[in-house]
DNA sequence: TTGTAGGCGTTATCAA
DNA sequence: TTGATAACGCCTACAA
């Protein structure tokens, strides 16, 4: 049965000993006590540390974190292992967050979650003890909830979050706003809009739908045309372009990189040039919009900034700072390459 | 500063306050204590169980540790967040494996590593303590060093490992020999090997070069013609298959599904036929290689065997079992599909 | 400049 | 059937 593991680590107390000192002493030399007008001789000092190497001396975390009532330890949650789903966009939000809570004094995690008996993996929060959460990716609404009872701190990075919860979120409205914008600017009036299809299998994303619903309210604000196929995103990519074309669409609004790259391939097959033909434009600045023929313009997500901002805020809630806004919100910005042509 | 979470957390102790019971009682009706003839009145079971789940009470895993002077958890090194280069095949290990872990009771984690000073992040061991590691993908000799010198039972999943070490590998050159054996049964003899070149990256993996030792070899001791492009690893792909062709190669070996695929696209564009003109085989059997056009023979590292036993000697480890195979081999498996004809 | 002592939350041992 | 108590390893107020 699990026993005490085999080779016992040393201990603060071995070291002290050894070093005909108390524990105390070890203690403030090890962690350099800046607090109290710390001092020791010298000579202690270098014992202490000659000791601490010859024994590979490294302080336990478990007590460490339970004397001081917080682990100093992050978890991020909602990353699937399994599938490796993860977006270009949470990894860019996740190393900068990473980069930023690690200057900050703290080491971040993730869990393999165990899956529940309902073959359901959703929410599994770590059972180790962390100081914080950070959220990516899409949350259910149960594990939300869980996230919630935990009464542990989190921001959410492009998620929706609970009532206790702060996040970092885009402003996709906006976003439609300012691809209209650009889109007008360059002469186009008769816009079609590619919605998504990649998400419908996850039914707590309401991207698609948001997105939608924007494009359409933005379009009838501006008392543009309407063109009627943007319904219809089972249609065949082929299809919805011929539709598009027959519309006299001059541009296309596409939802995702995945939406865009198909559109591109279709055309390709069917010798419609974008932009000559039609302008193509897209979201997310993901790997390999820039490198694509033509390369693509998008509005794409402050990713790095969000995942910093997202740190600092959860690092703010943990020293009992106070936070101001508890949903941050960011601003897409366009990128401009070549997909998009002046009418 | 870092001051103490505003909510603290429900404790034991509370609970027993609560229901007017010692601590020690509660600890036993939430562990279920049967090891020594334990009972509790069902009166006082129920109070205390009402009153974990009012005070939402979950015990304190950092002093659980602290007390068992184990944590549970392991730790799996080696993947890379940031680049998710994670293969399918350590995808697939790695599932299997946590699958074991947590039916024996443990979790897993990973590690968010800081960054050295001087930009590499190899081989940072995760700060807060856990009871094994899992070591996955390309291990430098200096993340073995540290794993070693941290005293921590581990086991490898097709890395290499130190002298402490255990580990779960494939059988390389029997692998090798199994491809050769079905070649020569299918009739070929003029077999060309089409060497990696994506690894090549990394300094630490020996692969590249121990599958091409180990085809010369067994090609050299079958007394089978070697053809001579085999070195030409940065060779173009369609220079490659040409000369494959013109030195009358009946089939080629390709280092890896990289490769594999490679070859098949350029095949195509140089209207070559596989199987009809050349026989492909390649190794690891990852996506897509089912799907592709032939469906690729290849040999297939068993991965989930090698995950679920790497666990299962992890866990003997922690507790105590004797391991008798420091390094357990496995046999890659042909996975026959129809990209090598008889000739 | 250094030491003593108490406690973080849990669990195991022993006694009642 | 239950309770008191002593650790686990570390940190820090306080005392010396």
């Amino acid at each position: 049965m699990a026993r005490k593991a085999t080779t016992s680590r040393p201990t603060l107390a071995m070291i002290a000993k050894e070093c005909g000192v108390s524990n105390a002493t070890v203690s403030r030399v090890l962690r350099g006590d800046h607090a109290h007008g710390f001092s020791v001789r010298p000579e202690v000092r270098d014992r202490i540390m000659q000791t601490v190497a010859k024994l590979n001396y490294r302080p336990d975390l478990t007590a460490r974190s339970l004397r001081a009532q917080q682990t100093h330890v992050i978890a991020v949650l909602g990353l699937n292992h399994q599938w490796k789903s993860s977006s270009d966009v949470n990894n860019a939000a996740i190393g900068a967050a990473v980069d930023v809570l690690h200057e900050l004094g703290y080491s971040v995690c993730t869990s393999f979650p165990k899956p529940t008996a309902d073959g359901s993996s959703e929410g599994q929060l770590p059972p180790w003890r962390v100081d914080g959460y950070l959220l990516v990716g899409i949350q259910t609404h149960k594990s939300l909830v869980e996230v919630e009872a935990s009464g542990i701190p989190y921001v959410g990075i492009n998620t929706r979050v609970g009532t206790k919860g702060y996040a970092c979120q885009v402003d996709d409205a906006l976003g439609i706003k300012k691809v209209l914008d650009y889109l007008q600017e360059m002469g186009h009036q008769r816009i079609a809009y590619r919605n998504g299809s990649a998400d419908r299998a996850r039914p707590d994303s309401h991207a698609v739908q948001d997105r939608h619903v924007a494009f359409v309210n933005e379009i009838t604000s501006r008392q543009l045309p309407l063109l009627d196929h943007h319904e219809s995103m089972v249609m065949d990519d082929k299809e919805f372009l011929n539709q598009a074309l027959a519309a006299k669409a001059t541009a296309i609004l596409s939802y995702d990189l995945t939406e865009s790259i198909r559109l591109m391939q279709a055309a390709y097959q069917m010798s419609v040039n974008i932009p000559g033909d039609i302008s193509l434009i897209g979201f997310n600045d993901e790997y390999p919009a820039a490198l694509l023929t033509p390369p693509l313009t998008v509005m794409g997500v402050p990713a790095r900034s969000m995942g910093r901002q997202a740190a600092v805020m959860l690092v703010d809630l943990l020293q009992g700072r106070k936070v101001d806004e508890r949903i941050r919100v960011f601003e897409e910005q366009l990128i401009t390459r070549q997909s998009v042509a002046r009418v």
